[in-house]
DNA sequence: TTGTTAAACTTGTTTAAACATGTTTTATAA
DNA sequence: TTATAAAACATGTTTAAACAAGTTTAACAA
């Protein structure tokens, strides 16, 4: 249920490229024409163009038009781009996911954890690890650090359905940013036995290491997840600003 | 050189962020006293303030105020999130780069090429395997392929320079877009020999694979990069948009 | 003192207009 | 016919203003 003008316009669009609507290479119609189009403001329909060259989308060029530059991306288990949990994901590309819980467990953070998470000595935290499974196949081993104070009421039921669902629909949290770092790390024994890898065939994995913040500006989440190496895919999109 | 007002505010906003100016988790001055600062509209300065909350600097909060969030990333040997070259990259964290041109050649692209470049089968490329180094150290194997006609003139020498020098400044091309794929793929005898990796250490290693656009919305470089596993970070923010 | 309400903040969305700058097309002069 | 200049059209930047909606503070009544 998109609230505003632009989201509506922008999602409109969106939608018209991935169906084809539009030609790959050509010119999407110009701003005065878009402007006809939707009924509203330059401001307006500048803003939903925006997102999609963020999205790399489109490409504008001053004086000649916005181009389309979309090509499909090969469908594939895990698409990372934006803040999605794993069902989201799962949903998105048409597969079955589930979750089981290997651990529930909480504790205060000591020096070496503050370290890695960000989390302040003597936080309280929930320590939960979960194993993602995606057509019966499992793909990703979770470590993750919740902030208790933010996650009251956690239970190993809801880490076996969604932690995200709980916390938008029950606690009406806001989860607004998340920073990413991605690594490649040597697998582990736990790696090994869940994701059922061998170290003769692949001694390395995927690692994710994430912090995401709720609309009050607080760090809530420290989460580690770990990936199959070969069904692991991240996009990305770069846009060149001048210096 | 920033030209524009908004780049300027975007800019020292962001050095003062980076600078401890203001505190971490705390508000930035509201939106009406850096106006007041920047003797600038409204418009200009929120276009200022959303680039830094794209960057994860700052999480704006309706009612509240302007949070900062930023928290230094350890410093690392190769940082990506923007289109950035291996010289400016290198340089950016006081390193000394290095890169050796390993094969320097040209050929038309065949079907097996076409689907993973991008490129239509038949275009005339220049391929091209470098070898990057940071403190003497190598690091990234590249297998560049580059449309002969967007990029006339290259030879060895630029390559063993800087490429995108050349680009930007000899050819005057605009760089503008970049898509790319992260995965993790299995080590070859190539990257064994150059990169020095041993396969009972690290069997696999960090790949980015990348198609580049310019400003006239032609895809003109199709790169795979090779990153040794120990060495390779990439740093990410999303955020998270009302569905 | 306490609870409620209103005012004064904060950021979010939308419109309108003017000017800048780059590109293509058209008209005009040679 | 060809070269040049002007016009038309494209996106880029900036300002101004109005209203919406969320949060904090201040005033006020019980």
């Amino acid at each position: 249920m998109p609230k505003s003008i632009y989201e509506t316009i922008y999602k409109d669009l969106k939608q018209k490229i991935e169906n084809d609507v539009f030609a790959y290479q050509a010119l999407l119609p110009s701003e005065n024409t878009l402007i006809q189009t939707y009924q509203c403001s330059r401001n307006t329909l500048r803003r939903a163009v925006s997102r999609l060259v963020s999205d790399g989308y489109v490409q504008t060029m001053q004086g000649k038009g916005v181009r389309n530059i979309y090509q499909p991306a090969a469908q594939t288990a895990f698409t990372i781009g934006e803040i999605e949990s794993f069902r989201e994901s799962a949903a998105r590309n048409g597969h079955t996911p589930l979750t089981k819980v290997l651990l529930f467990t909480e504790f205060a953070v000591n020096e070496k954890q503050a370290l890695y998470t960000g989390f302040s000595v003597g936080t309280d935290i929930y320590y939960i690890q979960r194993l993602h499974y995606l057509d019966g196949m499992p793909l990703i081993l979770n470590h993750n650090y919740f902030l208790k104070e933010a996650v009251p009421g956690l239970t190993a039921e809801i880490a076996e359905d969604s932690i995200y669902r709980y916390l938008e629909d029950t606690l009406h949290m806001t989860i607004v940013n998340s920073k990413r770092i991605m690594t490649v790390e040597k697998i582990t024994e736990i790696d090994e036995k869940y994701l059922k890898l061998h170290a003769e065939d692949y001694n390395c994995m995927a690692v994710v290491s994430s912090q995401t913040y709720n609309s009050d500006g607080v760090m809530f989440e420290y989460t580690q997840s770990r990936h199959r190496p070969d069904y692991f895919r991240f996009y990305d999109n770069a846009v060149r600003r001048p210096i």
